[in-house]
DNA sequence: CTGAAAGCGCTTACAG
DNA sequence: CTGAAAGCGCTTACAG
């Protein structure tokens, strides 16, 4: 079957005895044209198989709808969940993801960026990777192209942002467990490193500093965001002489890992002792024991990030935009 | 900060005093071109801030350098580590991915195939979702874009594709589950449905024939392809009268789920009842107990997929290549 | 080795 | 309400 040229406006304009410039329109179904005519119109690309050029269009127009959609860690589900969001109501709205997975390398991520640009992206949704320096998100803003932050912060560069309160979410997920009676709490996590990271630490120093216990530096285990970090938290935690009786972890995949390595030690979370996770990804609820987490809805905060870029690009001018999530309690039966 | 058109070919020759052809020729690093040329060409490029209009090229040459990748479930680690597979060779071969996610609705995967299409998309790597209809898949191939379809193969259609042999996966699984001792094993996962789920039943089957063992229907338990799913089969078995003492299941999500189900009942795999999965994602590790599996390294099959869509490109009219993985035994400690 | 010219498929003022 | 014309930024024969 030999492969014949896509049919073009040219054709149709043709076959339906009309004008480029009337087929163009009808196309867009401007009411400039009447509607007998329109429909004719219509048929006619029906009938020839038409296939709009979209290249062609974002040439003439400048403006695409393409969507740059760059994600740093596809390996936590937070940011799949996230991603779907994105994705649903880009998709309702007409437009497409141009995606790419920086799996946290700014490299890649420079690359990324500059050919989503070349592409002629009409916007930009952006989870940065750890370590993007201030001047990568600047030179997007030169480049003119509206762009939402998703996640992390970068820098006090007024961008719109869609994110969760880490610190008010580790303040209350630290909160309920003194609530739930618990003295000893231990904090599973980064140490240093981007703002979350801070954001989230600080929100746990505080609640212990409010219910005036002692900040032990030991019990603030610095491990990676990872399973295996969960799974090394624990060990260190379970060596301490003065045995801590909750953790609250970075997010849930740590707490999850960190479910798994009790179990394997033959302690059960909620029973031997308190775990509670940030996050509330899906797996949260099926996990064993199902996990007390603090819910930011990262479906939710994907489509927020959408309708926001979407916005933009009807409102260049308007003043950037900031959601941030209110991490609510989600008590299951680990803490 | 007022926002200037972007500079073209045209500023450029204009800038280095040359001609758009040569520029565009140097661009390409063609060698019919002076190399001091070229390079006054490349310097001028720098200086103006040169971005290459990729919509404008693609317009001139038709091929362009988007790979449209439509998965059907990014909820399953499956899908998302084979999603990376796919973007990893993508992007250090200079493409870039036109990413959708269909949620295995089969209205969704039409819209977003012609989507892909109008963006003139060089080629499709598409998992297909469930009821995918034949014609479905024909049409891309009437379109003239090559496609490598993953995973779920449609009807016979001769397509390039990647995928893992399930029925000898399951076979295997079942056979060390017998070599093993177990003579009550159970099966958790659909009895119909797609292709996919008909091989690996049969494999399990297989096995069981094989081993003269008798053919239980209701050991055979038909539940979603979830984690609600691993769950209802674990209590579905539990209650049976003639208790079996191995579980198969039919991926890695329904069978940590059905760990977990077991842990939450007291039970523990690999001690009072054997569970095996399969796919090998990167949670089967760190489960607990640790899930023994049969390993299709679905990263792997992203990158296979990738570079026969490439490969592909190049050679329009060679005969379809079939990549089929065949399974390795992973044996962990659930049984 | 380089330049002038045509044209990819569309949209958008501008006339009428 | 519809058409003729210009032009978006590039590539590719074709001359020279």
């Amino acid at each position: 079957m030999k492969k014949m040229r896509n049919p073009t406006i040219t054709d149709i304009a043709e076959f339906a005895g009309v004008s480029k410039s009337t087929v163009s329109l009808a196309l867009q179904s401007s009411d400039l044209i009447r509607p007998e005519t329109a429909e004719r119109v219509l048929d006619a690309a029906k009938e020839l198989g038409y296939v709009y050029n979209r290249a062609a269009a974002a040439l003439r127009k400048v403006r695409s709808n393409l969507i740059g959609v760059i994600v740093n860690d596809l390996t936590n589900p937070f940011f799949v969940e996230l991603l779907i969001g994105v994705e649903n109501v880009l998709l309702e709205s007409g437009y497409i993801a141009l995606m790419a997975h920086t799996a946290e390398d700014v490299t890649v991520q420079n690359r990324v960026l500059a050919s989503v640009r070349e592409h002629g992206a009409a916007g930009i949704i952006l989870c940065p990777a750890f370590d993007t320096p201030r001047d990568a998100v600047e030179q997007i803003r030169a480049w003119g192209i509206p762009a939402v932050l998703v996640v992390r912060q970068i820098g006090e560069l007024d961008y719109d942002f869609v994110g969760s309160d880490g610190a008010v979410g580790m303040y209350k997920a630290t909160a309920h467990l003194i609530a739930t009676g618990h003295r000893k709490i231990a904090y599973i996590g980064r140490k240093a490193g981007g703002l979350v990271s801070v954001q989230r630490l600080e929100g746990y120093t505080a609640a212990i500093h409010e219910a005036a216990l002692p900040l032990r530096e030991d019990w603030i285990v610095d491990v990676p965001i990872s399973p295996e970090g969960g799974q090394m938290g624990v060990s260190t935690i379970l060596q301490l002489e003065d045995r801590p009786t909750a953790i609250v972890c970075y997010n849930d995949r740590v707490a999850i890992a960190a479910l798994n390595e009790l179990s394997r030690r033959g302690l059960l979370a909620g029973k031997d002792i308190a775990v509670v996770g940030f996050d509330d990804i899906g797996d949260a609820a099926h996990s064993h024991p199902p996990l007390t987490t603090m819910a930011v809805d990262p479906r939710q905060q994907g489509e927020l990030a959408s309708r926001l870029l979407l916005r933009r690009l009807n409102r260049r001018g308007a003043p950037p935009t900031k959601h941030v999530i209110e991490p609510k309690l989600v008590v299951r039966q680990s803490g």
